[in-house]
DNA sequence: AATGAATGAGGATTCATTCAT
DNA sequence: GATGAATGAATCCTCATTCAT
């Protein structure tokens, strides 16, 4: 009664099953560019048009909107949290990736805020568990006096606070903007970049 | 007698030109609460019934989503500029009403960080309109050597900073994070309050 | 940010409130139409199309799919329920008039078996009132010691078996299996007619 | 050691052909408790996961939902027949037999209802045939001067109205219902249970 | 000057069906 | 023979925006 197809009617390739990988790593790929122009609000049906698949694909890889903002956001934890794992880590060096990341994607700033009214919508309970991450790859080197020591609450305040400076259009403003609240916290911070540049 | 049609039989309220005033009025209150709730992207009929008012007032009086945004954040940019031209007025107080409504509104909050992305689609142009304004009314009482004297961008970068670590669902939740955010920055506030209180 | 419009695009005719009522009851009649084709799962937008008016009108009007099958069924039970109101009403001319809109509307039929599973999902707790109403209009002229005044439950199980029976391309298809039923309970029906004709 | 590939690393367990069989006999029942769930509309991917096959195999066994249905149905109509064929078999054990399945699905209800509009959208002419056996077998045993012996069409008019009349949460409820149909057409029925109980 | 109905595009989600592997 | 991914149409529902009254 309901989908009847009219039958016979052209039918794009089907790459197999080979293509589901792919395809997922296209539509997180999509996701964060989309993320980044539109925030984490963005439609699923441009996510999945700018990977290039059709919207059954993504709802199959991803049950909801908040699983595909956690995937995304997963990618930029990890390399903090690997950045955090290298021998001879410091929180300097650490603080260098987390502030790249934070200059690259307005999902990944939106994380660190976080419930902020209903604005955020998405990425619910996902957030904390992604921002706990964070902090614990940050405070694992935390050196006793650190500026951001102080109360326990201090540290992630902070991160905030700089994900709240950073704007603009390029992300040479939002790196000088973001360094320059760092500054303005007295904190020092090592080379903006990616893990593993 | 038979004729005599009942008066005011289909006669909408429509009380004569000083109900449009208080019909703006009442839009912009009902904004506000809606923003409170449910964040700046809320459905404009809501904000229209909420006023009580029929969706054809709202856009006789704002041409569309940002106008309407512009006009309830104006009133809070007004209350921060009548704070800076009060006699013995002094940087301290007027941050004090700055960061009282940026604990009350999800809005004004917006506002302060401006063009991130698309994320807050309302507040355009318009938005550094509202915001240099906020930035003249402090800046006037900066006393040189400030703390956020330095560089030009410092005054509202840290401004945008405090901005980013309010959250919390309560007023008084926002209001410890603000603080807190001042603090690391290393400025004084005085009380947290709005204008006339 | 969600549904600019492309503005200045065709806009057709806006009939004005006049037309509210108009198509209100040309959804009720599209409805009725549909249903008696495709049953009460048909899609809402099919109704919308065949009334002539948007799907948000059919909104406006009607909350939810249950609401639109309530209007529908109303109809016909308020027919029944003013057969029976009727002075000189009996048990026999009301089952006929039950009877007709039993072989009219395959809904109707679907209100009077309620909870087959899942089937018939729409029309849920209204269903019951509904049928209750149909109930109590039959019940009112039960003469002591008729066929179906034994237990308590028969009454309604006896509809719901006619309503069973009916089936088939054409109306008088339906009439005649319709009767053949209540001749095999041994039930006398009069005229099988809408009310007022 | 280094090339030898585990064996069975990649291998769908695809058992050979007879793997076939036990398919089709596992998508029968997993479709049998599906509908039992959720009525004749089920999504078939519901039907392929729960026979624990993927859903190509749906398709090869069956070309479409009708013939999921039928299948299902067979099986009820042969224990009907089996019923019929038993020796000693007779009207009234027949109809017990009849009737258990009319209280344990749904579908098999709508089987002998058939062509109530396009609300049972599976079973079409499939149909036909199952309730022409179904008849075959009661008729079988139809003594002369049997309550449903009149009119050609009684027997099943009378079917078709228990059919209507089963309704209910539980499997009790729905054999309670069933039976007062049948006292109510005054015809005896034996035993309600399947064969072979 | 207000009301509130209507339009219809947009986005979410579900599933029937096909097909590479 | 089986698997299960992909496609994309269909449906649901929401709202921005216009406009007759």
């Amino acid at each position: 009664m309901t989908q009847q197809r009219t039958r016979d009617e052209r039918r794009p390739a089907n790459d197999g099953r080979k293509a589901a990988a792919r395809n997922r790593a296209a539509l997180i790929a999509a996701a964060r560019e989309i993320y980044a122009d539109s925030g984490l609000n963005a439609p699923l049906s441009a996510i999945a048009r700018r990977a290039g698949v059709g919207q059954g694909v993504l709802y199959r890889h991803f049950p909801d909107r908040a699983a595909v903002a956690t995937a995304v956001l997963d990618e930029n934890v990890r390399q903090i949290e690997q950045a955090a794992a290298e021998p001879g880590a410091d929180i300097v060096g650490v603080l260098g990736v987390l502030t790249w990341h934070q200059t690259q994607s307005a999902a990944f700033i939106s994380l660190l805020h976080a419930d902020r009214a209903g604005e955020v919508s998405a990425v619910p309970e996902y957030a904390s568990a992604l921002s706990g991450r964070v902090e614990r790859a940050l405070r694992r080197h935390l050196p006793a006096g650190h500026r951001l020591g102080g109360e326990r609450e201090d540290l992630m305040i902070a991160v905030a606070m700089v994900s709240g400076a950073v704007a603009g259009p390029t992300r040479e403003h939002r790196e000088r903007r973001a360094l320059a609240a760092w500054r303005l916290l007295g904190v020092e911070v090592g080379a903006v970049r990616p893990y593993g540049e």
